[in-house]
RNA sequence: GCGCCUGUAGCUCAGUGGAUAGAGCAUCAGCCUCCGGAGCUGAGGGCCAGAGGUUCAAAUCCUCUCAGGCGCACCA
């Protein structure tokens, strides 16, 4: 069982009257349109619009609004329909019945938690790996983005029915964890081993190394022999790793599956494998000591070098393995989500995939653009080279897991994000999370008072539906029935932040409601009415928080 | 220089080719005997960066220009 949208029903009955016009002659027959419904901003243009006498108008050579009203005729006719009118230049808006909406109140209440959810995916098996950074230092503010991000719409698309594997890929190979391992191993001799070895500029700075190297002190006291890279290397790793799983943990985010690059990607021997076939392939070729790919063959504008001079494989050759390894795995969608900085590494990444003959339609790279953080509007600095960036824990810290992941979802991923420290952790209305949640929080608390003034949370079958005849509620009852819309629209378009801006529309529908009507008063017949609303925007709110994994308190 | 992203109200941003471009903040003016005032009501505020084009219809699609951000490694 799961929600009818309700775009569905609408298009479905214009279909169905452009069929019967072209059955009764009055325009001819062919291929129908693609049937555009909108909801229009105006009430007086009806619940649904639609464009399609304007779009037949071209070949059935009459104007448009001529052609409308043969559309329109039929309309009038359909079930549910209160009121057809041909409008502007040529648009049909479209009126429903009162009952229509009060019947979908009803849904809201049959399906609770599953309204909203489909079944478009159709249990197919798609991807979402995000995150995804070196474990050379703490997560800061942007990987929180990205990871606000994945992590809703890894929960947007298993709402609409896909079978959805969240995954972290781990750089735990390479240079940089060697670096790390190098710079722990110096900063260990400095304070443990009286020794002071020069500290390169593009080793790691932070104190977070010097922790780590304290930490190692701790747990093996001073050993005898001279500690190498390796064993800094792999320690270090490790550390890191634990405290981003930490910090994702504390974010409210819980992976599938951490895929190691040194594990499982160069040990398997899956690397060496992928470039044996790119071989075969005859994209490859040997330059000045370096193994080099043709990518330019497959779009990219410049060919990348696979296996360095030195004998030391690149990143990107890892990479090609990986993406490799994530087609064969039998998703039929693939979605990377990567900072706005590595956007440069997109062309590359899909010619691996058309080198190896696979359609790189199935690989969908969503990037997230840089945070900014302020304080009352004022810029808080961020200079990551000195390692005095903001951490993702010191937001989390100040601000709550909800304040972040909400601000972090509110805007489309490829816009810049201005991140307010003060307004996001402020318990008013100016802050939105705190706009919707005060929203759950004052339902809740209706109800409670109902309870205590001896009402029972009403049944279906109890309620006169009717009596919620206010344009208020009404309108809030449309609002609800967009929802499954809206979740589809978000899955869609890959965009989380839609579900944000709807919540928060809904929060400012539902408050003026409250403000103006009172929902339990001695009329206990209007009071189970509007108790009975009042639970569908509890649910609707719920479910819609669920996907952003904002938490919907009952009490604030 | 080339590529990607972004230019919408004073600020931060919505806006799947449609009708008079929206919201929050900020500003100004109002509202508490009553379910949570952590809320509500109202007002002002715009040449959608600019110029061409496609279309019955453009903030939206195409081209160019300007401004900002980010990339352009035998780094990740």
């Amino acid at each position: 069982m799961e929600t009818q949208e309700m775009t569905e029903t609408v298009t479905d009955i214009i279909k169905k009257a452009i069929k019967n016009c072209q059955q009764n002659m009055a325009i001819k027959a062919g291929e129908l349109p693609d049937v555009i419904i909108e909801k229009p901003k105006k009430d007086e243009f009806g619940d649904f619009a639609t464009n399609v006498g304007m779009l037949l108008a071209g070949r059935e050579g009459k104007p448009p609004r001529q052609i409308a009203e043969l559309i329109a005729a039929e309309i009038r006719l359909s079930e549910n329909v209160k009121k057809v009118e041909v409008a502007g230049p040529g648009f049909i808006n479209i009126f429903m019945h009162d009952d229509y909406w009060l019947n979908l109140l009803k849904e809201v209440h049959s399906l609770k938690q599953r309204y909203g959810t489909n079944n478009i995916g159709a249990g197919k098996k798609v991807q979402v790996e995000f995150v995804s950074a070196n474990p050379t230092g703490p997560l800061h503010i942007g990987h929180g983005r990205g990871a606000a991000v994945g992590d809703s719409l890894a929960n947007i698309l298993k709402a609409v029915g896909y079978d959805v594997v969240k995954e972290y890929y781990v750089n735990d190979a390479g240079r940089q964890v060697y670096i790390l391992g190098e710079s722990v191993r110096r900063r260990y001799n400095e304070e443990f081993g009286g020794k002071n070895e020069p500290f390169p500029e593009d080793f790691y700075k932070g104190d977070y190394v010097k922790e780590i190297a304290r930490n190692y002190r701790e747990k093996y006291g001073n050993p005898t022999q001279a500690v190498s890279t390796e064993t800094f290397q792999e320690f270090a790793c490790e550390a890191m790793l634990e405290q981003i799983k930490n910090d994702l943990k504390d974010f409210g985010i819980e992976f599938d599956r951490w895929y190691s690059e040194n594990k499982e990607l160069r040990d398997s021997g899956l690397v060496m494998t992928a470039i044996n076939e790119l071989k075969k392939k005859a994209v490859i070729f040997d330059h000045d000591g370096a193994l080099w790919f043709r990518t330019t063959q497959f779009g990219d504008d410049k060919d990348r070098v696979l296996s360095k001079a030195d004998g030391e494989l690149t990143y990107f050759t890892s990479d090609i393995a990986y993406h490799k390894n994530k087609v064969e795995s039998g998703f039929s969608t693939i979605i990377n989500i990567w900072g706005a900085d590595h956007h440069g590494y997109e062309a590359r990444v899909r010619a691996a995939l058309k080198a190896f003959g696979y359609d790189d339609s199935i690989l969908k790279i969503i990037f997230i653009q840089l945070v900014s953080l302020s304080r009352n509007g004022v810029p808080v600095p961020m200079g990551k080279r000195e390692g005095e960036f903001v951490t993702l824990r010191q937001v989390i810290d100040e601000v709550g897991t909800d304040g972040c992941r909400f601000f972090f979802l509110s805007r489309k991923s490829d816009a810049h994000l201005d991140f307010d420290l003060e307004l996001a952790k402020r318990q008013a209305p100016e802050n939105p999370v705190f706009y919707v949640q005060y929203g759950h929080a004052r339902i809740c608390s209706i109800i409670k008072h109902a309870r205590e003034k001896g009402v029972n949370i009403p049944k279906t079958e109890d309620i006169n539906i009717k009596l919620l005849s206010l344009k208020q509620e009404l309108d809030i009852i449309k609002k609800l029935a967009s929802f499954p819309d809206i979740v589809k629209g978000s899955a869609i378009a890959m965009e989380p932040h839609r579900i944000t801006f709807y919540l928060h529309e809904l929060a400012a529908m539902f408050h003026p409601y409250y403000n103006k009507n009172r929902v339990v008063t001695e009329n206990s017949e209007l009071t189970n009415a509007r108790l009975y609303l009042c639970e569908a925007v509890q649910t609707v709110m719920q479910n819609g928080l669920k996907l952003l994994a904002v938490s919907a308190p009952e009490e604030m």
